[in-house]
DNA sequence: TATGAATGAGGCTTCATTCAT
DNA sequence: AATGAATGAAGCCTCATTCAT
């Protein structure tokens, strides 16, 4: 009996370290990713940072477009759960909460976040992987619903302008988008009060579209915390 | 003394067709980048579309990314150009002009943008053209003075939030960035409210940091316009 | 003692069951290359196919050429067999025996007979298995004496020409080798009347080197049986 | 005036210094392929042997599949070629010319035509280069009219047998595929009379499917000539 | 004993750049 | 000055074989 159980033990060890392999390969080409350029990093360097062969990279994954999908569905996915839990606060009375709550999900790592916005420009026109940025779209799609019916109920009441509810959240995707290349953009990031920057920007992200006839009461908003640097 | 006078006219003939050959160049790789992936380009494509041999390319750039940088500064100066316009209209009243222009002048040819924000991102790293991209930062910064003088009024008048001037011109920055990325965005891009979508985000990016004291009169806002599509 | 016989016993099945599964092994592999481009069966899919473990696979043989070759061996034994059992009928009187059986045997599973042809081709150089190579040859060699003596008092019967008596069946084998190919080609079985036109060719090769003096009295020949198609 | 000549004469001779080369890739990969196994022969070793850059093999081939199916259409032709002269000289009344010109020709070089055998088995399935292969058998059928005229008259004379005229020539197909094997087999070609052989084979190729009613005249058989090895 | 994950040599192909004409 | 053939480094991927469990 306990051989048994022995060896159910042992697949089970065996598919974990079949998996914490996996997870090793994504660190390591997340890793690469984030130190050099995207064209830099070939099968061969992330099997090098990953310890192990080039061979079994393939065994994980079935081409090297793969690993970039991979590591972009990781983010999204944990993306749109902040998002979740944010509209889940929303609809608890805190208007402002579902933007909040992904500007800061998306602002966490500006690095990661630009690394698969990169990604994705390079990948659009990938033809295997088409399926998985499929389930990507949806990933990011997957909190519509409940963002419109918080949205038209707070248009209904006046809070936000009478557009189209998607109008309000693709307003704030663009802006996240932009502030996390505003981050890295070599031609802004000479200065240094980035922080206050992006709180500046959150904050308007969480405002904008909003009508002006109710105001959140007590936000931390940049204009009552003096930046140091200018 | 005539065949001087011809001889002069045959040299700056000469220089008329090389700089117009460059731009055949320019303008042949611009319409492949648009067309397929930007990986898809090869020197060997682009010398084919402009209708001469691969080796007088390099006759006018010295590498393959002097191509795309060159690509990127003639946008850059266009769009530099257009903020200028902008910020001239701006202080003769018209507070939301010079973000106004900026919006539109990016949102003019959100292909072309968002080709030079992909070219941007892979051009990162390159130790070639390394001076060209100092030039187009330059370039990004050149209407930077101008802006802050303006701003500053305007902080001072409480148009705008007082925080740091540039604060306000980044935050504008992000959002068309990110406007430009919604354009093309698979994820959203299902939609086919454009149009509206990015009026009522360059309305935001007009009005974003207002404290709200003051409005602008005469606005083409999308409150006022209702979108035909929802 | 009854443990001691079911020792035997158990040893004795699994002897069973290991060559159970070296044949399932072969068959696999022979479906495999009887369906795809030979280049296409890796070790990996005749493993798959087979039920078992890539690993196990090498249990049974040494590389992956001796599976090969061990299809030619099993395949040759087959015909050689068969060539056998034809010449002893040809000892008893019906002289064309032998080359109908020959035909007959090689062209029953000529995609078979086609594959074993292909692999001889490719393993040519193979350094491993050069003995199981020699094997094969000699299988094909071992009717040789036979066949010899029947063929040489068939000449000097004056029933054949008188030629080295090997002439004989290496030109049938030869015949026998182009029909297989003919049968398969491309270029060729576009028509849909192979089996008349095999019948016609083993008639040839069971009549060719007959001087002609002396007739086989029942055959089937094509010449009787007017083909259905032209 | 002179200059525009010599222009006109540095493009022909660069034509021709791009053709000698193309030349000489297929050379070297013949070279090579008739040296050792085709699995050994890589473009690396073509470019090498030819004396030329790996990338220079791909100006003039677009694939490595496409210099094979090159040494075959080489050869096709050639063959074809041949076959043709045998069908004019039968048609002025020697009725075994086509047949024995084919076989001359097929035998005129058997390790290139068993290199096309080989090669035309690896190619069944590529994907690439169909249309070559379309050609391949298209060369090869180019004679089948002319022959399916030739033997038809002769199946009317009563010199053929009367099947369809296709298997007269397919049957001679099949003989000189498989004689191009036996040379090689390493089953047989122990032997040293192999030109012996091969004539005897000629000679049924020749001969066979003769009704025997009439005999060619002044043929150079077998019979007549005593082999000098046994 | 059976397994299948791991390995890495080596194949094909691409393409920016050079340079002789 | 214009050309485009030549180059070869470097990338991705395959698969026969090994070996620890």
């Amino acid at each position: 009996m306990s051989s048994k159980i022995s060896s159910a033990d042992r697949i089970r060890e065996k598919k974990k370290l079949f998996l914490d392999r996996e997870q090793k390969i994504i660190d390591a080409a997340l890793e690469l990713f984030l130190k050099e350029s995207i064209d830099a990093v070939t099968v061969s360097k992330i099997a090098s940072k990953a310890g192990i062969g080039k061979g079994t990279v393939y065994k994980h994954f079935l081409t090297k477009n793969e690993i970039l999908v991979r590591i972009m569905l990781d983010y999204e996915r944990n993306i749109a759960d902040c998002l979740a839990a944010g509209i889940l606060k929303a609809e608890k009375g805190d208007a402002g909460a579902a933007a909040q709550s992904y500007f800061k999900a998306r602002l966490a790592r500006p690095d990661l976040d630009r690394l698969v916005q990169q990604l994705e420009g390079r990948l659009e026109y990938a033809e295997d992987i088409v399926e998985q940025l499929e389930e990507l779209h949806k990933i990011r799609r997957s909190n519509e619903d409940s963002l419109s019916n918080m949205l038209t109920k707070q248009i209904g009441a006046g809070v936000l302008e009478d557009v189209p509810p998607h109008f309000h959240y693709l307003a704030c995707w663009a802006l996240v988008q932009g502030a996390v290349d505003l981050w890295y953009s070599r031609s802004w990031n000479y200065r240094h009060d980035t922080a206050d920057l992006m709180e500046f920007i959150t904050n308007i992200g969480v405002t904008m579209g909003n009508t002006g006839q109710y105001h959140p009461v007590s936000k931390n908003t940049t204009k009552k915390k003096k930046p140091k640097t200018s």
